[in-house]
RNA sequence: GGUCUAGUAGCUCAGCUGGAUAGAGCAACGGCCUUCUAAGCCGUAGGUCUCAGGUUCGAAUCCUGACUAGAUCACCA
């Protein structure tokens, strides 16, 4: 973070203790609320090298320091914590290059990173699951972006396999040619009905076999519509016409319903790849994985890999009766884009049920290509749950994606009204603010936690508007946007520029001392796939910024140098709130 | 049973590459709108950081073990 402080600090071990400071790392953090300074260096490590006690210690790093840094106004020593306190013309600097630095890009792409996401099921809709999934995938490529690397956004759509063959079956035996016109329906919504009504009947089928005598796994298998829904997977593969023209039409409907969600969620992708046409890429890797040794064959035709040697287990990549599973589809899939885009690092975002899946996947990976292997990750994150427990599209008890979003927009709107700060504006911009306004609750709401944490969902709290919440962050974000207004229409002159000679308080070198992180917060986060270390970091500064709100007033101040100062930290502030809640996907308005 | 992940205020979550007195929000209670947007600000109350050991000058943070919850180990995806 800083440094300069560092590399002094360092100085200062070599010159007094004569200490080799290659191997020592120095840290430097934020001195801690209601202690005088800006950065404090724990010197408890370099007791060892002094052979002193902690504050004698400090005292010598103080003093060095303090001599050799001119940026350093003084130092105090509180047990065996060294804190510094920056100059004003130091921080003023430090805000008047934060303009400066923006301007000059990263040169070239850092890597480049291939993001997958979303990757739906085509037989169901989408749920507050799936908006997890592509609520992380859209802001850590976004954050990943900004971090400086190229990124390539995909999406692998699961077009075929045994779920949609259910849907199909459904709609075949009862749909009665009915369409999502002719019902006036959703088409995702509408196909996914199917699904459930599939599930309703093969649970019926499994209970009366069960009743006559065999166990629940017998009659999973043996279920009429299970094994006419096996036989419609194999007509599929083998190419026969009316499953295929069943197939197209119905996931066409269903990609018109996802196409109008995304659109709500503002998610795009570079690249879509349908699973029905990978699927034979995998194919072709088991037969030359056959071929080098890494897969055996059993006598019943499948396929298999054993894993076993490795901690893990043996795993299937080719039915008995030749047709593919999952981790086939993935093999392919995965090399054909090494093939075609050779990136860097290919991230999968995933949830965190199939941890397993890829560390298979990443195994089988390595015995082809060892180089490739070590590019795959896997962004796994925590399931949502509700109170109730999990989830279950098939029993119907499932947060739709499409009534979470108008239900917020519903509640956005209703707030609006009430504040009635927007009431005036005509009805197209209010929508569009009341829009961004909900879609910010949703995300930042779902953003703001750790990834690998499992979230519970409670449908009948509604999300928050106000705390440590998207609204609040658009509201300062616009309440800032609202002094600069005013600014303008009192015909101050805003000339972008803080005189050296300006005195600062406190609070306002915390908000420049944070302003200044932003650029190393986003690093850490792209590294560590977590936006919701943006999210903690926007929320801090927006309440450090609404304390100094509430506690000095800007357009009213006298001095003009403070004037300038306070409008200059304002626009940078909101510069960052800006800019910050767009890597989390948030859209922040001018007025609310 | 094996493996993985998590357990912090009544609830939802920060903090976890070890550092000073463990922080927010919601809910509760009490204040602040003739002053730049009250979706805001200030205050009160709320804690054995699941438990027990260990490493260390120092542990919510690292290690070990228990307990609890979830995931996973399919010719499902």
């Amino acid at each position: 973070m800083e440094k300069n402080i560092i590399k002094y600090i360092k100085d200062g071990l070599e010159t007094i203790y004569k200490a080799e400071t290659e191997n020592i790392s120095v840290a430097v953090e934020r001195t801690r609320e209601g202690i005088d300074g800006d950065f404090t260096v724990v010197v408890f490590p370099y007791t060892k090298l002094s052979k002193k006690k902690p504050e004698d210690t400090a005292k010598d790093l103080g003093v060095f320091i303090k001599q050799r840094f001119e940026d350093i106004s003084s130092y105090n020593v509180i047990k065996g914590f060294l804190n510094l306190k920056m100059t004003q013309e130091y921080w003023i600097q430090r805000l008047n290059n934060l303009v400066k630095e923006k301007s000059h890009k990263n040169d070239s792409p850092a890597q480049r990173i291939m993001i997958e996401f979303s990757s739906p099921n085509t037989n169901k809709p989408l749920h507050l699951g799936h908006i997890r999934n592509n609520l992380l995938g859209d802001a850590v490529s976004r954050i990943i972006s900004a971090a400086g690397n190229e990124v390539i956004k995909v999406n692998l759509i699961n077009d075929r396999g045994i779920h949609i063959c259910k849907s199909m079956l459904a709609w075949m035996k009862w749909g009665k040619n009915s369409t999502p016109k002719s019902t006036n329906q959703k088409g995702d919504k509408f196909v996914g009905d199917y699904y459930v009504l599939f599930d309703k009947n093969y649970k019926e089928q499994i209970a009366e076999l069960v009743e006559s005598g065999l166990t629940e796994d017998q009659a999973k298998e043996q279920a009429p519509l299970m094994l006419q829904a096996r036989e419609i997977l194999q007509k599929w593969e083998s190419g026969d016409h009316e499953v295929r023209r069943v197939w197209e039409m119905m996931n066409s409907w269903v990609y018109e319903g996802f196409e109008e969600t995304y659109k709500n969620l503002g998610i795009e992708f570079d690249k879509l790849y349908y699973e029905s046409s990978t699927y034979l890429h995998g194919k072709e890797l088991v037969k030359t994985g056959l071929e080098k040794g890494i897969f055996t064959q059993d006598p019943d035709n499948s396929v298999w890999i054993d894993l076993t040697n490795e901690g893990l287990d043996r795993k299937i990549l080719l039915r008995s009766d030749g047709t593919t599973v999952y981790m086939t589809q993935d093999l392919g899939t995965a090399f054909q884009r090494f093939e075609e885009y050779n990136p860097d690092k290919m991230i999968y975002v995933v949830g965190n049920e199939q941890d397993y899946h890829f560390k298979v996947l990443k195994k089988i990976v390595e015995k082809f290509d060892k180089d490739y292997a070590s590019r795959i990750e896997h962004l796994s994150y925590g399931m949502v749950e509700l109170p109730e427990g999990k989830m279950k599209s098939r029993e119907g008890t499932v947060v739709d994606a499409d009534d979470l979003m108008s239900e917020m927009i519903e509640n956005a709107k209703k707030i609006s009204q009430e504040n009635g700060k927007i009431n005036d504006l005509p009805d197209e911009e209010k929508d569009k603010i009341i829009k961004m306004i909900a879609l910010g609750a949703l995300k930042y709401y779902i953003i703001k936690v750790d990834p690998k944490k499992q979230m519970t969902f409670n449908p009948n709290e509604s999300i928050d508007f106000t705390g440590n919440t998207g609204p609040f962050i658009q509201y300062t974000h616009a309440r800032i946007c609202s002094i600069l207004r005013n600014a303008e229409k009192q015909k101050i002159k805003f000339n972008g520029k803080v005189s050296d000679e300006t005195r600062l308080l406190d609070c306002e070198v915390k908000l420049i001392s944070s302003l200044t992180e932003y650029e190393g917060i986003i690093i850490e986060s792209a590294k560590k796939h977590d936006p919701g270390m943006i999210a903690n970091y926007i929320y801090d500064l927006v309440k450090d910024f609404n304390q100094f709100y509430h506690e000095h007033s800007i357009l009213k101040e006298k001095d003009t140098k403070i004037l300038q100062f306070r409008l200059q930290l304002s626009l940078q502030i909101a510069n960052t709130i800006k800019t910050g809640m767009n890597l989390l996907g948030i859209e922040v308005p001018e007025v609310m």
